[in-house]
Order: structure tokens, then C-alpha cells, then sequence
DNA sequence: CGCGCATATGCGCCAATGCGCATACTCCAC
DNA sequence: GTGGAGTATGCGCATTGGCGCATATGCGCG
């Protein structure tokens, strides 16, 4: 619980579990250009949703896919989600 | 949001929160003690629980009584109910 | 006013975290 | 095996956060 809370924590980690939610597989590479992060913080930033147990990694050639995983409880999905639906809609607010 | 997240991380403060949670008021010395912190934590813990909004707090006499902030938004409302409730049921599966 | 209870805050210390930079590691193509 | 793309990690630095301790503030009472 206090993983998960600690790698909710960073908005930069929330935006990759953001994209990570729909289910797909997305690399490094693709995260890192998608919320403009360098590759080493990009690859600290996923360590710790990964030891969270928030996301599987799988080695793919060069690449390594990142995923959701499938298994997390029913409870900290509800978090997640909660978390993610709030931060989408409260910026729609701003503007 | 982010300031939110950073007061749910620490288990003293969500703690406290689900003390607050169903509404009634309670003052620092009660907190203190139910949660066994010493009174500056509590009342750090607390002013950070109410600079980001969760929390409401009022003089009365040599006490200041906490409580649940009534006008959150619905998805913040929805984000606290989560932690709280993925936290008592996780701490009784281990149990 | 002076005292005591309840609470808040300034300060210093220590641990944890984020960051950039450089480097190591893994895998594929040639 | 050499090279390059993709990814991970060691290191040093600056920032942040928690904590205890002491002290200040607010309040009611006598």
C-alpha cells in the first residue's frame, strides 16, 4: 500500500500508468517521448511502478514493453483508478 | 492533486483520516493519542491534511476539533474512499 | 495578571528521493 | 566480434520530508 501510494506520488509516474491503463504494451523509448522525461529518469520512474507491482515488464529484442498487470486486487484497481479519473477530470476544470 | 497524494503517502496521516472520515469532529490530543504520536507530529500531520483540503478544522475553547471537509469534490472523494478502503481490507487479508 | 492545558511552530538533524551525467548491460544486424 | 539502439544503474548533488526538542501562542480559569 505504501508503494503503490509513494509511485502515485509523482505526476510523471501517474502520466505513464495513465497511458499504461488502456491495457497496451508501450517501451521505454515511446514513454520517455510521450512525457518528454530523459531515458535514465524514464527507467527510474518505471522501476518504481514495477516494484509497486503496478506494471509487468517484458524484453522484446532492444525493446522492453511495459504493461499494466493484470492481477493487482479489485481494491487497488479501484485506487488507480480513482486517482487517474480524478487528475483527468480536475484539469478539465483549469481550463 | 499532487499535494492530495502527498498527504495520503503517510500512513499517520491516512490514519487520522479515517478517523475524520465518517464525519464526526475530533481534537489533535484525541488523534494523538488513538494514533500513539507525539502531539508536534499530530499537529504537523494535521496542518498538512488541511493545506490540501481534506480537512477542516475549528477552535473551541482550548481545542481545535478536525473534521471531514463536506465540500470535495466527488472524484477527490472518490480517490480518499479508495486508499482507505484498499488499506482495511488488505490489512485483513494478511491477518 | 498568572497559571495550566491544548496546539502550533522554529530549528537542527538524519534519511529518503529526484535529478543529470556517465557508464554498463542486452540484444539485434552486419 | 563490432557497432549501434534501447534500457538499466552507479554516483554525486540538491531538495524534500520526517522527527524530537524546545518554545511560542491561544484560551479558560481563578
Amino acid at each position: 500500500m505504501q508503494d503503490i501510494l509513494n509511485a502515485l506520488c509523482d505526476s510523471t509516474r501517474r502520466a505513464a500508468l495513465a497511458i499504461l491503463w488502456d491495457g497496451g504494451e508501450h517501451c521505454v523509448c515511446e514513454l520517455m517521448e510521450r512525457l518528454d522525461v530523459s531515458q535514465s529518469r524514464m527507467s527510474r520512474h518505471m522501476k518504481v511502478l514495477r516494484e509497486a507491482g503496478l506494471v509487468l515488464d517484458r524484453r522484446d529484442a532492444q525493446w522492453v514493453r511495459y504493461r499494466r498487470n493484470p492481477d493487482l486486487s479489485p481494491e487497488i484497481i479501484d485506487v488507480i483508478s480513482a486517482v487517474l479519473t480524478a487528475e483527468t477530470s480536475l484539469e478539465q476544470e483549469m481550463a
